[in-house]
DNA sequence: CCCATAAGCTTGAGTGGTCAAGGAGTAGTG
DNA sequence: CACTACTCCTTGACCACTCAAGCTTATGGG
């Protein structure tokens, strides 16, 4: 077997890992998934604290119905509202609530302390972090503190 | 936001592009999916061609109910047989067929054509896909060629 | 020998996503 | 101004997986 599809199984393998890690720490302590928290987090890092739906599937690696079924019980909870925009009756923005940007500075809190868990160590010496991070992102995902 | 969180969504986020890359081309050509292929692999990985359902579920990442229902259509189309064990009545391996064995190889002649694909260009030269593989090793993910 | 506990597997219910279809609105072109 | 083609979003049907519960078989200690 190649190299090359040796990492790429292995990429997978290692997400579903880090996906079990970070939803078990966020929904004890929070009740949010991992994708809540990413959905959530990318509301925040955009200006106002809303995005149209199109542009944060396109973000988050999901499709335009993933995002919709995605918002709808954060929503229920209040911590993301739905806005229309004044010039095309077709957009619908997620927004940020008062509580979905309070609510989420605490999650993000416990996120940092999970990847710092996980990058412990002398495994992990901080250009290896880096390192890493620069080899996923030649990797097409867009990543999300970028674009 | 910390490098190691950053880090770890990029990774996430990675891996569904990538996911998306091999399931388009696998179920085009071979009507299976990456999960299903992965599973065969480590199958044909395994010595006599079989593991019982609960080392894969290890192997892979998965519970074993997850097993259980990845198996169940592969058994369905004839690549993978269930076989019983003479000492222990609980467990019941998955053992590949030959046809199974068969399909296996041309599936991985795609899988590494995509992967290849993926890891094409100037952007990847064979020390940094070496370099992630043993990052991502780091990461816990068991991966398919160690154990 | 019997029982308690544990291992291996499957099943029902629920979740989180996909895809295909469709409704509503916008924009460009004759 | 009308039509066509496209964009944004949602919905129904489905799929892959999880968790919790349960069944069957194994095992070790009294």
């Amino acid at each position: 077997m190649s190299e090359a599809l040796d990492t790429a199984l292995r990429l997978v393998r290692a997400q579903t890992a880090l996906v079990r890690r970070f939803d078990a720490r966020l929904s004890g302590l929070h009740g949010v998934s991992l994708a809540d928290f990413t959905l959530l987090l990318r509301l925040g890092q955009a200006p106002g604290g809303r995005m149209r739906r199109v542009d944060l599937a396109e973000a988050l690696g999901l499709t335009a119905s993933g995002v919709t079924r995605g918002l709808a019980p954060l929503e229920r909870i209040g911590l993301v509202t739905r806005e229309p925009d004044a010039r095309d009756a077709r957009v619908a923005y997620a927004a940020l609530t008062a509580t979905g940007r309070q609510r989420l500075t605490e999650m993000l809190a416990t996120a940092e302390e999970t990847a710092a868990e996980i990058f412990a160590g002398p495994a992990w010496p901080a250009a290896d972090i880096a390192g890493l991070a620069d080899l996923l992102t030649r990797l097409g995902g867009t990543g999300l503190s970028g674009r």
